[in-house]
DNA sequence: TTGATTGCAAATGATTTGCAAGGTT
DNA sequence: AACCTTGCAAATCATTTGCAATCAA
């Protein structure tokens, strides 16, 4: 029954025609950049895989050893405003793998394993989409879901 | 800042080839159907939204009145179990508003609102990733991040 | 009957907030 | 200097769990 609970996990924009560095745009709005931001940052730039509030925080404390955990979720919400990350909460996944810039993924229901793929068929519809609700669209995800060929052998067994 | 946090809101899958009734499959996977389970699943399929928990909760005691907290959490981490239900968990959304079987939304990073569309790009590249990963796919869900016309509105002022 | 299911209340876990101290511009 | 940011600890909010009573099969 899924007693692990659910995840927060941080979605980066794809596309979104990033000219600058995260710290950059944060300066850019206004704000300062500091030390404990810094090291936040530089975990998320460097991440290969969605990452929860806490392990940001771990590994960003591999950087600034200080660090707190509110400043990691105050960061994390001023990034969220700043149109640079979008978060999301999966259930049954202890981690969603996730290509770099891809956000594409196939979970698995039973075991939470994700897996990701490149094709990105939203291209044309996204400009058809922008156009007809006068949007500016600024990144997708796309999730499949179902069962893998691990979990449906078990459950057949 | 979004102080509002965030909220779960529940995915139903689609094409699932669903011939019975949630109830049905409750049952033939060997639970229960009692008075509070009904209520829930009621409010479940008839919802024109994603609900949060505490929405179902509400709504379900329209039905049922003495339905407890616990009860809606543990009925949807049951259909969740069975595949029925998926949560997610957006940021900065008030409401995510949905077209009854598609999963398909456009989210406005500002203020939250999402609009949904029917185009579904995806059928051949569902049938080429389930080939490749040997994956039984059961739904999906996408998602278009970006600006609505009101909000960029709003930024430029 | 008999084990599954329930509601309640307490426990847990995650996220947010108040505030004095410290850092950036 | 002025004000933004920080870390801490306390507060809040969502979700889970223990348990005795109740209910579906």
């Amino acid at each position: 029954m899924q007693p692990e609970g659910y995840w927060v996990t941080i979605e980066t924009m794809s596309h979104s025609g990033q000219e600058f560095g995260w710290a950059e745009q944060l300066q850019a709005a206004g704000h300062r950049l500091t030390a404990p931001r810094r090291a936040v940052l530089r975990v998320l730039e460097g991440a290969r895989t969605h990452l929860h509030p806490e392990e940001v925080l771990e590994r960003a404390r591999l950087i600034y050893p200080g660090l707190g955990r509110a400043t990691v979720y105050r960061t994390l919400a001023l990034l969220t405003d700043l149109g640079l990350l979008h978060p999301i909460r999966l259930g049954g996944s202890p981690r969603l793998a996730r290509i770099a810039e891809g956000h594409h993924h196939l979970v698995c229901l039973a075991c939470g394993h994700s897996f990701s793929f490149e094709e990105c068929p939203e291209r044309e519809l996204e400009a058809e989409l922008a156009r007809r609700f006068d949007f500016e669209i600024k990144g997708h995800l796309l999730e499949f879901y179902g069962l893998c060929p691990d979990c449906r052998e078990a459950e057949d067994a």
